[in-house]
RNA sequence: GCGGAUAUGGUGGAAUUGGCAGACACGCCAGAUUUAGGUUCUGGUGCGCAAGCGUGCAGGUUCAAAUCCUGUUAUCCGCACCA
């Protein structure tokens, strides 16, 4: 018999699709499973060999559960919005939905030779306007209560996509797409009130089990920090309020700073003595873009306010005001007090500008450097908070303030509300209407789905609006509310719509009348695990758990959090080390991979290259090294003999094989777990026998990893027609875990000096008595006194002699 | 600058409730099979002639440290004027 991946791979995937063995039933008494990757975006590169590591690693899941008995979803479907689909449709006169198609169609080839145990059935695809009808109408649920609306502001311009971009898409001043310079622009923009789910997404992570790295990305993306509004009278009369998180150094503000887009400046124009300089001043911070702001981030500008200054509430002192751009108008209140003794920046400011330094906890030298450690210090200069610590004087003056009416409590968020528009063609309308007479209004749910309309050209414009706007057959229409004329928004949603709920659409994929049927939802909510890459952490995960939360909220869905597990694969790197790349020259085709190993010899490398959450050098020879353990297990065919019982001296082998392959599986732990599978097969080859039964055990603990060698090996077993997919997990015996002797290094002051052979279940005594009887042992610690003894069970003996 | 992670043979990587460092695989060396190359099989393979030495580096705790503590270096990732 010859293994023969090619005809063996073809024949099983028809089988398993013949016998539809992978599809998830709604109406179910089983135990559910829900096993989910990130559905891909359909590139016109075709699939790459990362793409094959979450998915075969979330297919040994799926496939192992579904051998312990549950009834498992494991999904696929198409994250086909999105530029380079565009992009390539304007440069090749194709429609956008004809390359998404053709892509789509090459993709799912590429990924059913891998023989994933996906449910076809269940395909979905953001650009099916039978599935964004439903992107659409939560668009629509979060307009009627609040959550999305239209905002002349600052927002972020890709100079290369020409569209506007979120904050989390902005990445060190470029696009995290296409890297072009970001740069600041005025614009009315849809936008989506994340920041009132700011509270919300960070409790939420105490009750997932994602990584910690994860929980912290988040935590730190949204940034949430405690302090206190305080109130400033001016001598304009008015009021100026600042944030800060250490109202216990309010003794220390010297001086204040306001940012160069505050209203305020507007406001005090007329007593301002030097508005030119000021002006001046806001002109060129304005036309900063991120990454400029970013490279002189360490040196301070300012200018500062004649003729309007501030009064410091806790000692009556006048201080001045600046305008500063290292104080955004986007956080807080874009205002601050500066303590120049206890804070780098406004130290770094003070001493530029020769403004005074007063100390208001001890410990440091604030002459020298700003004291900013001071979390231990004791306060001093600060009237009645002196002697107290920085934590029992935050929590007087806080008191003190709200007592006085100058200031209170205040929790703030680093998380900035969600830019949902982009003038691009290839994406959701938004299913908005603006009416001269009504202002923005909903289309009404039953227009659903607003469809692309065809257009000629797809070209960008500089002017920055969507190729929607020219349609003017399109755009003009009818106000749902009072029938008078009216436009249609023209931007469409970002990429990042479609996948922020496609995991609910799954549950129930055909539903029109739906997103998804509240019983489907019932059943299958959460998502059980969830595996995805670092660069979504803030991003596609934190998005779509703030539609998942909307959605509960509201009550539509019945869990507060989407996905109860998450777990995140590292990249294939190519053989030199570095990132796969056209560019590089260092791409490894996964269908050369199929076809000259077989998708089993891939799957395996894949699983068995490294640790699953770190980076990996893709190597060919060592990939080979698989090839050879599925032609070995295959082999195993020639040396097979009769017997329905592993045989005793093969109980051990077995029983420990099986319990680490298990443990392993639920770890991630591929590796070793294969690692364990290569180390049984060469006991079993050194043996130069396997029985029936033995060999039964082993195929299916390799099912999950290779399935097509297991499930023909299966087939020549001849257990009736039945496949091995759909067999019981193998069960272990903790009791034959064990050897029955056992090995026991033998140490003289902790260096290793001779092994001795045992029965398991040996005395403490006897070893003790056999380790000291060893010629090697005797030679070391003859003529020497016994100091300690010490014995680990099983595992070693430890001799400490003197003399 | 702040926060986090990582560092182990020629290579990818095992082993962290402190208990034999280098599992498993690649590569390499030797032998067998083969007309030859490849394949396959068997044996060997951390370094050192040796005593010994070895988990980035320097200390420490312990009978015992890759694992714990202190300091330090390098690489990677995240955040980056968030008051």
């Amino acid at each position: 018999m010859k293994y023969d991946h090619k005809a063996i791979e073809k024949k099983w995937q028809d089988a398993w699709e013949k016998a539809g063995v992978f599809h998830a039933e709604n109406n179910s008494t089983k135990p559910k499973y829900f096993a989910l990757i990130e559905f891909p975006y359909p590139s016109g590169q075709g699939l790459h060999v990362g793409h094959p590591r979450p998915y075969t690693a979330l297919d040994i899941i799926a496939r192992k559960r579904r051998m312990q008995g549950y009834n498992v979803l494991y999904p696929i479907g198409w994250d086909a919005f999105g530029l380079p689909t565009e992009n390539y449709a304007i440069k090749n006169h194709i429609h956008p939905a004809q390359v998404t198609k053709k892509n789509v169609a090459r993709f799912k080839e590429q990924i059913k030779s891998l023989g994933i145990s996906f449910d076809w059935s269940r395909e979905i695809n953001t650009t099916d306007p039978e599935y964004y009808k439903w992107t659409q109408w939560i668009f629509l649920q979060l307009f009627k209560h609040g959550l999305a609306y239209k905002k002349e502001m600052n927002v972020n311009w890709c100079t290369g996509c020409k569209c506007v971009l979120a904050n989390e898409e902005v990445v060190e001043g470029v696009c995290e797409r296409c890297g072009s310079p970001v740069v600041h622009k005025v614009k009315s923009q849809w936008m989506l009130k994340i920041t009132d789910y700011a509270q919300k997404l960070i409790d939420g992570l105490d009750d997932v089990d994602y990584p910690e790295r994860v929980k912290t990305q988040q935590k730190n993306w949204i940034g949430r920090s405690e302090g206190a509004e305080v109130d400033f009278k001016t001598t304009a009369g008015d009021t100026l309020t600042v944030y800060t998180t250490r109202p216990d150094t309010l003794f220390g503000a010297t001086y204040m700073v306001i940012s160069p887009e505050h209203p305020y400046i507007e406001k005090w124009k007329d007593r301002l003595g030097n508005l030119d300089a000021i002006r001046d001043y806001q002109k060129k911070a304005a036309r900063k873009s991120e990454f400029e702001r970013a490279e002189v981030a360490k040196d301070k500008t300012g200018v500062k306010l004649e003729g309007v200054s501030a009064v410091n509430p806790v000692n009556g002192k006048e201080i001045p005001i600046f305008i500063s751009d290292y104080v955004l108008m986007t956080y807080g209140t874009g205002a601050i007090m500066a303590v120049p003794a206890h804070d780098t920046r406004d130290w770094a400011f003070a001493k530029k500008f020769g403004l005074p330094i007063i100390e208001v906890v001890k410990g440091g030298d604030v002459e020298k450097e700003p004291f900013t450690d001071c979390a231990s210090g004791e306060m001093v200069n600060s009237g009645f908070l002196n002697g107290l610590t920085v934590e029992q004087a935050k929590q007087k003056i806080k008191d003190y303030m709200e007592e006085k009416g100058f200031g209170h409590r205040k929790v703030n968020y680093k998380l900035r509300d969600w830019v949902f528009a982009r003038q691009r063609y290839w994406g959701e309308p938004i299913p908005i209407v603006h009416c001269d007479k009504c202002g923005y209004v909903p289309v009404p749910e039953e227009q659903l789905p607003i469809r692309l309309p065809e257009v000629e050209s797809y070209e960008l414009t500089d002017d920055g609006e969507s190729p929607l706007a020219k349609m003017t057959d399109w755009v003009n229409t009818t106000c749902p509310k009072c029938g008078g004329p009216a436009k249609r928004e023209t931007d469409t949603m970002p990429q990042w719509a479609g996948s922020s709920w496609y995991f609910l659409r799954y549950t129930d994929p055909h539903n029109d009348k739906a997103f998804a049927g509240k019983e489907a939802m019932k059943y299958w909510l959460p998502v059980d695990w969830y595996n995805g890459g670092m660069e979504h952490t803030t991003l596609h995960l934190l998005y779509s758990r703030f539609w998942h939360k909307f959605l509960y909220d509201i009550g539509e869905v019945p869990t507060p959090e989407p996905y109860a597990k998450r777990t995140s694969h590292g990249m294939i790197l190519g053989e030199n080390g570095e990132k796969m790349s056209k560019s590089r020259g260092n791409v490894v085709n996964p269908d050369d991979v199929v076809n000259e190993y077989g998708a089993d010899t891939l799957r395996l490398y894949e699983m068995f290259i490294g640790d699953f959450e770190k980076a990996a050098p893709w190597n060919t020879s060592s990939m080979k090294g698989c090839r050879r353990f599925v032609e070995r297990y295959f082999a195993l065919q020639n040396i097979l003999v009769p017997g329905d019982k592993i045989r005793p001296e093969m109980e051990g082998p077995f029983n420990k094989t099986i319990k680490k392959v298990s443990e392993d599986i639920e770890n991630l732990k591929f590796n070793t777990a294969i690692a364990a599978l290569m180390s049984l097969l060469n006991g079993i080859a050194a043996n130069g026998a396997i029985n029936r039964e033995e060999m039964r055990i082993f195929t299916l603990l390799l099912d999950p990893f290779a399935p097509h060698v297991a499930e023909e090996v299966w087939a020549n077993l001849q257990y009736n027609d039945q496949l091995a997919c759909q067999q019981p997990w193998p069960a272990y015996d903790d009791s034959k875990c064990q050897d029955a002797s056992i090995e026991i290094a033998v140490q003289v002051n902790g260096k290793v000096r001779a092994h001795i052979t045992l029965p398991a279940d040996v005395t403490k005594d006897a070893v003790l008595e056999t380790a000291k009887a060893n010629e090697k042992i005797a030679i070391e610690i003859n003529g020497k006194s016994l100091v300690k003894e010490i014995y680990v069970p099983g595992k070693l003996v430890n001799l400490v002699v003197k003399g």
